[in-house]
DNA sequence: AATACAATTGTAATTGGTCCAAAAATAAAA
DNA sequence: TTTTATTTTTGGACCAATTACAATTGTATT
């Protein structure tokens, strides 16, 4: 899912989910804002438009991506449960200070695990926390 | 943290932890009973011999804990935070039927990650969720 | 012993999320 | 097309995990 310009209702359909219109306007909030929402920031953002819109829909319909596998949870704090609509294999960067979300590019294939022979594994998860660049810097500033 | 036997009284101050009676009772809990607890479980099982603990201690400790760096948080689920004593670098593999979880030895020095160069990476966490081999072959038997 | 400080406790409040039953929308059948 | 069945959405009640807070207890200091 790059976003550039794909057809959500044809996506969707291809995913056995019927692409109502709440659904859709969720999938398009998902993939142009990258910012890893949580569903109270889907809720704020499209209730402006769609007035009616009910929170449970948001719940509902991100558990089902979640089923449809076209999109992943994100649960870096307890506190937070954020969405991603990238399912390529790839990590997350959470800044302590800003609390921003990056996707991280990472290559996993030379990781060694021996022990995973034990598991059938179906989802893989890496994520970081520290301070991103910005924030570093402003920090820096103080000092000097 | 391999709680082979340590003292724990004095490792807690090592940490800058004043050790507390209910402090040493709940990390020596964390070190004896490998199965990632989240707070109720160490409440649940400690105030039978401590009729008088709070679950607000444990939940304060465990963020005592947490910043002191002897405990790290595991969020594989939005719904459940358990707590893990093992501070090496590991990750956890997390049985979505019977809901266990395992810790599993990786290495991560042959990780390539371009990205993090614009980070101050602090904390590295990795998990993984699919079916363990119990699970995996309790299913299998069903239809056999 | 008196005082100060830190840790613990228990209750109340908050929060994020689920449950559920009614209403609305959509699809299928007549 | 109307009627009927099925699916989706809605919103309010509900629930469980966590935090806030003020009172109490415990510990250290003089």
């Amino acid at each position: 899912m790059d976003g550039s310009k794909i057809n959500v209702e044809a996506y969707l359909k291809e995913h056995g989910i019927k692409p109502s219109y709440q659904r859709i306007r969720i999938f398009e909030y998902l993939i142009k804002h990258q910012n890893h929402p949580n569903v109270d920031a889907i809720y704020r953002e499209l209730s402006q438009d769609i007035p009616t819109l009910s929170r449970t829909t948001v719940y509902n319909t991100m558990k089902l991506f979640m089923e449809k596998k076209i999109v992943q949870m994100i649960t870096i704090e307890d506190t937070e449960t954020r969405f991603d609509a990238a399912m390529d294999a790839h990590g997350h960067f959470k800044c302590t200070v800003c609390g921003r979300i990056f996707d991280v590019h990472v290559d996993l294939s030379g990781m060694k695990v021996d022990d995973l022979n034990e598991f059938r594994v179906d989802e893989t998860h890496l994520y970081f926390k520290g301070v991103c660049d910005d924030c570093f810097e402003e920090k820096n500033k103080e000092y000097n």
